[in-house]
DNA sequence: GCATGAAAAGTACGCTCGTGCTATTTTTCT
DNA sequence: AGAAAAATAGCACGAGCGTACTTTTCATGC
């Protein structure tokens, strides 16, 4: 491990803190006034560590993306190719929504909303992040096929636009309503989902 | 119709723009002076209407929630019980998610996400609003046991869940990425949710 | 251990926000 | 038409915002 300058231990101190605030308040309620006083900094000190405050958002985010990468995607890894690296994917990624690190929720789903129809470097940072993670999730799926686990002519993108869907409605549902069983929910839900493109069953392809 | 008085005609003219503001910046986006600009409106003028801000943003969620109704559970209401008008009911809540009055989206969605963790009116409101929603959809795909075009055993909030889901991803992925085949893939994921559910066909009850 | 540059604080500016108060205009009712 | 009431505008306020400048404190390398 690299040994850090003072100022840069503190940039990171405060990326983290920011990665907090943004999952409770979003991007959009990320302010530096309010981050100084969570960092114990003044206002000038912490904005020094940045050029503007679009800066320390898109830090932020992208501060956001290595913790995801670490909490997510390197785990599930360690998985054997196919569906159970899958299986570790989705429910690594239910668990980081939940996890106590992001007291708000997940911080890209939050940006997603906040940012979809504003066009700027935050728009299109939030979208190449989703875009990768999507990116990452077709691989998987793709891996699963090319074991044969899963049904040669699958459609990965539908597939991981669906499997996108219930995760999106598990954090959702968890979030407003509380709902406890959210979780479990999506556990079943995609499932279903894999049941659903697994090579050995017939399946009625009732698409209209 | 009963006339109105000019002051209700004012009120309603600036919450079917707030309606609007709301759904491109969010409810917090939702300024008075934004809004008084919007409706050629003085601040103060605009103000006089709603003793607060926060009373406002409610009487927007609550103009919000006319609409929906309006545009998408009473035309579906139209349709004759069962899977027809479930399928109505999403066809026409995917509809209203891309509506052209809605230049944002969805503005509960929206909500749900700013409010998600910020206890108060607000938030009850939103969570309110979605969940008679939820039952709604409930009451419908209970309405398609009964007739017999889904399965007995379903488990309705599961199937609710999913279908929210589904709504959730096009809504994301139509307004993040612009893909225009998301409407198409949510109709087809919803045709799965539903065969998967019809009475004639044997399933197998993958779930772990 | 001290010089030097990095890091942090201090201070100030212009802007927008929500909201209260008062004045003025416009509806509405008799 | 004129009085009463409702609707809207004008104006001011204190607070918080992002950001620019200057000054002070601190960490680091010789």
């Amino acid at each position: 491990m690299e040994k850090l300058s003072k100022g840069e231990q503190t940039r990171a101190a405060i990326l983290d803190a920011g990665v907090r605030v943004a999952s409770r308040l979003g991007l959009e309620g990320l302010t530096i006034g309010s981050l100084a006083e969570a960092t114990e900094l003044s206002k000038s000190g912490l904005f020094a560590h940045f050029g503007s405050r679009e800066d320390l958002q898109l830090a932020v985010l992208e501060r956001g993306r290595e913790k995801f990468a670490d909490v997510v995607i390197k785990p599930a890894l360690k998985q054997p190719r196919g569906v159970a690296r899958l299986r570790a994917m989705f429910e690594n990624w239910l668990h980081w929504t939940e996890s106590a690190e992001l007291p708000g929720g997940c911080l890209m789903l939050g940006a997603a909303v906040e940012f979809d129809d504003q066009p700027g470097p935050l728009r299109d940072a939030v979208a190449r992040l989703q875009r990768e993670w999507m990116d990452s999730l077709a691989r998987t799926v793709r891996g699963a096929v090319e074991e044969g686990e899963l049904r040669a002519g699958t459609d990965i993108e539908q597939l991981v636009f669906e499997c996108f869907g219930i995760a999106l409605v598990a954090h959702h549902h968890r979030r407003l309503f509380r709902d406890p069983i959210a979780h479990q929910r999506a556990l079943a839900a995609h499932e279903h989902l894999i049941a659903r493109h697994r090579p050995s069953t017939a399946q009625h392809l009732a698409v209209r």
